[in-house]
This record gives structure tokens, C-alpha cells and sequence, in this order.
DNA sequence: CCGACTCTGTGAATATTGTTACAATGTCGG
DNA sequence: CCGACATTGTAACAATATTCACAGAGTCGG
């Protein structure tokens, strides 16, 4: 079984949308873009609880459990059995009957339909603060998300050298990317410079972003992107919150004409 | 007009689920706890498209547009313009024929929606590299979300001054959490003291958990919970690339037998 | 004040997503 | 090797979410 094929897969992906659920802040997309296949394409919403269900038997391999059922790593996620069987069902047959799943074959499986059975080289756009940490965050190297190339707008990084790498011109995104065959990106700048440096990237040839920026960038369709919104995430729940609870410090509530 | 009312809305907020759209890692919630109401109740998809709109909406006042139509809104942000009007119809009526939406006017409403027309203290579980970073990041105070108490497993970081805050001990949380009436927490732990802490909070109190753990926590019903996750957000685009792309690295392809 | 436009709010139609239910298959202790 | 039990994969169904499309309002230049 080669790579993302089994079933009714055929190799076409198309959609692009911007990102919420993972990333706490996603909008689904305007869907109808996605289907120029009617068949054949497996559903975004499904491709994005693969990495859930692989990081979950991540840790259960990692604790020497061999086998699982749908009903136990649902259980885990919050995420109903049939809802499983159904999302690994869209790419072939990987339970048995009365047993469950093989921890390490359905890992090996997810990790081959996801395209994780490699490295993916990176860049990261934007070395203040939080591009800094990100370099430091051992858990991407870890999962093969291997960061390989900095860039930053400011002229007096330009040159600087963290660890092993040099800090890029954004004029060079286009070079740089091309030597390295850098697809994928970690945006890290300023609210204000994060639709142009998307450009940019998006120009050089970038065919993924992870957005750490604050707000919603665009991208042409053929990019994907993501975006890390801890805001987003956080306003999302407020709504489910007051009622009874803390100081509602009242007072000045707008109302009147709506213009 | 009140907080949360105008038109089918009746105050009833049920469901949990994990996240990931916004984040980046979400599960949808295994739908069936939500409409205990069958009406009445608010799509959670739409209330996390909210926090979106109105992020746009504070770019385009801080630019000192003053109206808006649902076409234009829509562009900015990838999202149909039917989408948004049907959205904001949940709530009330909120624009104008002929001209669109005012933008102040709007965003007032979207954040009294959303109860954003206050500040919300939260808790800080963790203190390591990534928890000092948030603490030092503007934007969550910006945005009315303010640390006012942390806390931390290790011995050793309790009794720490950061800024004005001392490190508390987890044994703590519930006498903290309940004086300072704090029903928010952000969570910064390693992955392993991550269901622990959660657990914790859950029965200190809390009632909404922004998750920086990379795993997926369970929480009742009644908690809401988001993850932000970079890697998991990664993971879900590199479905979307390889096919020609970069050095395949080939070779063991796992193949054979099921179990 | 008119006529050509613009744009909202929403019923109805579609499209997408999730669950139920069960036949088929396999396990497992004795 | 048997019978009781467990679990998958999926067809049929149910629930959700999105888009279409249009009546009703309002705008705006002259």
C-alpha cells in the first residue's frame, strides 16, 4: 500500500481555507472549491484529526501498548468510536475484527497518509521574541518539522547568526527557498507586516504556512495555511462563560440606532 | 439590547468539545450533548467565527473605516459574505440596507456577544520558558485577558516573584482560584503533568482552559478547552504536499499484514 | 423626488458531517 | 473446535452547516 491511495483516493487535493480548529482561530472554508472531484477527495475535516489520532497512539506506543480499539482511543480524544472508523475507513482497512488496531501499524499508516514518514525542511519568517523561542522548541525538530532558514525584515538582524543559521534579506526568500526546496513556512512577525511577508513567501514558492501572526492573512488557494491564535482561542470561549461569574463591571452598555 | 439575547437566544450554553480549528488541533465535540435545547442555542461554529470577525473589524476601526458591507468583511477573511449575515442574524439585525455594517457599532456588538466587554483574570499554570513568554506578551492584556496568578509543580519555582505575581503551589489552586474569583486558565505544562494539572484546575473551579500542552486533555462537559498546537497544525497541511515535492527519502515503506 | 444601485436578512435548497445499526469477521477460554 | 463475546467497516439515516437567491430597505447622484 503505497502512500495515500488505498481507497477512493486519487491523488487530487485541492482546497485551501483559512485555519481555526487546530489553531483555536479557523474559518472553514467557502467549500466548493474543494470538490472539482466530486469523488475521490477525502474531506479537510478528516485529514485534520489524523495527526490527533497519531499523536494520541504516539503515547500509547510510547507506553508499550500494542493494540487499540476505536472505542478506546475515542475515548482518549473525546471523539466518538464510529467517528474513527469512519475518518481511517476514507484510506483503507487497518483494524481486525474482535481486536482493534495495531498501535504501531496504524501510526505507521497515519504517518504515511500524512506525509510524516520524512523531514520537512522550514523557514521561519521573523527572529524577535516569539521566532526565538520557536527555535528553541525541541518538539518540531522532534516530529520532523526541521527549521533550516531565518529570514527577518529588519536590516540589523540581517546577517546575525542564531546557532547555525544566518538570518536572510527577505529579498532572498526566493533564492534561499529555491536552494533548499523549502516548502513549508513559520510566520512570526508583527500583525502589520504579516500579509506582505505571506506574499512574499507565497511568491517564492512556500506551499504551507504555520501563521503565529495576529491576524488573518490571505493565501492563494494552492497555499494552506494555519494560524496560532491564542486570542482567537480565548475569545471563543469567553462566550460560554459569564452569566453568574466575576465583577461584570456593567455600566456604559451601547445601544440605540444602528447606524 | 442585552448582552446575549436579541433574538433566539435564551442564555443555555452546553457543550465542551476539544478544539481545533482555531488553534489548529480541533475535535469537534460528539454533537448530541449540545442541543439539549433544540433551539435556542448558538452553533459553537459560529461563536468561533466570531472572534474572528471581530478581529477584522478592529483592524479596519483602528483604520478608521467606518462602515463595512458583509461582502467586503467576507474578503478580508476568506468567508462568504452570506456566511457572516447569517451568523450575525443569531443575534439581531445589526446593518444597514444599501450601506452595510458600522463598524464600531458592530464590533461593541460582537464583543458583547462573545462577553468581551470586560476583562477576564486567568490563571498561569506552568512557569517554564514557554509560560514566561506569555507573561511577557502584550497582547492577551491588550485584549482585556489578564494574569493575575500563577502556578507551578516544581518546589523549587514556588515562592518566585515574576513581575508582581509570586509562583504559587498547585496545592493552592483552589483557595487562589476561588479569591480571586478567577474562572480562566492558560496551561504551559509538559505534555506528561498536562491531564493532571488540567484535572486540577477543573476541580478548582475552572470553567475555560487554553491548552499549550501537546496533548489532548480531557475536561467535563461543562469546561471549555482549546489546544494550541503547532505541530498538530503542521501535521494537517503536510497531507496537502508532497506528491512531486522535495527528496521523497524513500526506501522502507512499511507494507504486509495488519496485525 | 426618481430611478438605478447596493446590501441586508432569511426561507429554501444543497452540501457536508456525524451517528446508528448491523453483517461480517475475528478473538479467546476451555 | 465451540460458543460467547468483541470489534471493524459501512450502508442508511439524521443532523449540521453552507450557499442560493430574492424580497424588502436604504443609498445616492442629480
Amino acid at each position: 500500500m503505497q502512500r495515500r491511495s488505498p481507497k477512493r483516493l486519487l491523488e487530487t487535493h485541492t482546497d485551501t481555507e483559512q485555519d481555526p480548529p487546530g489553531t483555536g482561530a479557523d474559518v472553514s472554508a467557502p467549500a466548493g472549491l474543494r470538490d472539482q472531484l466530486g469523488e475521490g477527495t477525502i474531506p479537510d475535516i478528516v485529514i485534520r484529526r489524523l495527526p490527533i489520532y497519531a499523536r494520541s497512539l504516539q503515547f500509547l506506543e510510547h507506553d508499550g501498548i500494542e493494540t487499540v480499539s476505536s472505542g478506546e482511543l475515542g475515548a482518549r480524544l473525546g471523539v466518538s468510536a464510529a467517528q474513527i472508523r469512519r475518518d481511517l475507513s476514507y484510506f483503507g482497512e487497518f483494524g481486525k475484527q474482535g481486536k482493534g488496531y495495531n498501535v504501531a501499524y496504524l501510526l505507521g499508516q497515519i504517518k504515511g497518509i500524512l506525509g510524516l514518514d520524512r523531514d520537512w525542511s522550514m523557514a521561519l519568517v521573523g527572529v524577535g521574541h516569539l521566532g526565538r523561542a520557536l527555535l528553541h522548541y525541541d518538539g518540531l525538530q522532534e516530529q520532523g518539522f526541521c527549521i533550516q532558514a531565518l529570514f527577518d525584515h529588519n536590516p540589523e538582524k540581517v546577517g546575525e547568526k542564531i546557532g547555525d543559521l544566518v538570518v536572510h534579506s527577505m529579498n532572498d526568500l526566493p533564492k534561499v527557498l529555491a536552494k533548499q526546496n523549502i516548502k513549508m513556512a513559520i510566520m512570526a512577525v508583527p500583525a502589520k507586516g504579516a500579509q506582505e511577508a505571506t506574499d512574499a513567501l507565497v511568491a517564492a514558492g512556500t506551499l504551507a504556512i504555520l501563521n503565529y501572526a495576529p491576524i488573518i492573512v490571505r493565501v492563494p488557494t494552492h497555499v494552506k495555511i494555519r494560524h496560532i491564535d491564542p486570542i482567537i482561542a480565548l475569545q471563543s470561549m469567553t462566550y460560554y462563560l459569564d452569566s453568574d461569574q466575576v465583577t461584570p463591571r456593567n455600566g456604559s452598555r451601547r445601544n440605540g440606532a444602528k447606524s
